[in-house]
DNA sequence: TAAAGTTCTTATCCTATGTTAATTTTAATA
DNA sequence: TATTAAAATTAACATAGGATAAGAACTTTA
């Protein structure tokens, strides 16, 4: 019987220990959904055994685009930040041991990053917004075509296509220069 | 004349400001390299005017996988960070007005993140990690058709082909669960 | 062990992209 | 403005991947 076979386990009781860094652990089936798309995440995660998945649904089917496994934190960063709604689902793919901590208790560190000094804040600041930009660009690369991908970022970064040379907008898209050249003549015909 | 055919402009006179956030100011010309890959990164960019994009060399032709304009911070961050070799070149697509700050000057901020407590640190350390390994991602998904990013895995995360299934494996590797399939028997078979 | 359900594989057909090369268009330089 | 160079488009061909459906293999459950 493999990890990801086993059967389903019961909940188990909360063991928080007052002093751990993390406060509550808890032992979850396979297929517990964490977080999920289109809900405000309230909790990060640390995994001490087992698998998880990231996925978004496209069109009615999931696409995963992320896995954390033993000693990784997994939460919907931007989310958790931003109190906006998640962009994926979080999810256990074989029975998990997890620590985790609730927003409110995590706040002081988000909100002392803001109070560092100001070059110190922007840089924190700025590596959670390119991680965010980086995440973003990853779903889209596997929910995507590349003539979708384009159409994108025609409608939402058009300034990329203004200012870019072709050649380096196709290979930003996963592309030759060549296909590029064929998808966009596809789609002004369209 | 678009942005990106103005001519290029000669180096100007590096215009300090000691008590401003970013302490060294310079126009450079269009196709100015500021971090090289393979090189360790000592700077940090702020963009005033101008666009940014960061490639990577796949067997001779550059692919390009992010871009940067006006406002953004830029640099190799796990590069600056751990003093390693960076995973990609930084090259200005047009003239630009930037403002930079040298490692050394911001190696306090850095500093002090593993100096705050326990959780802090940890969380700030682990999203750098998250962001690294989201770039890491979207790089091979510029560079990598299916079937290697399948072998990549298999090489360097044996873990995860034998830990999750393969309709998860398919969606991440940006390709449907009857494709991989095709893909692991093309390969079984060399 | 048998039955049912799920996952994975295989087959067919179609289409989009890669490759290479030639041509046209656009931009840079004298 | 003329010349040259670079970038983008187009054409032709080969191929990998998407979609759908059917079959095989594996798991779970009774």
């Amino acid at each position: 019987m493999s990890d990801r076979t086993k059967k389903r386990l019961p909940f188990l009781e909360d063991t928080s220990h007052p002093h751990s860094k993390f406060y509550h652990r808890k032992e979850v089936p396979a297929g517990t959904v964490l977080i999920r798309e289109g809900e405000i995440a309230k909790k990060a995660f640390l995994i001490e055994k087992g698998c998880i998945r990231a996925w978004v649904n496209n069109n009615g089917r999931d696409i995963t685009f992320q896995f954390f496994f033993e000693n990784e934190a997994v939460s919907s960063s931007e989310s958790f930040r931003k109190n906006i709604p998640s962009l994926f689902t979080i999810e256990t793919v074989e029975p998990c041991i997890l620590h985790w901590i609730y927003k409110k208790d995590l706040e002081t560190v988000v909100e002392d990053v803001s109070k560092l000094p100001n070059l110190k804040s922007k840089a924190i600041i700025s590596v959670f917004e390119r991680q965010y930009q980086y995440m973003r660009q990853l779903i889209s690369f596997v929910i995507d075509t590349p003539e979708q991908r384009y159409l994108k970022l025609l409608l939402e970064k058009p300034h990329i296509i203004r200012r870019v040379p072709l050649q380096y907008i196709a290979t930003y898209l996963g592309v030759t220069p060549v296909s590029l050249s064929r998808i966009r003549k596809r789609v002004s015909t369209m």
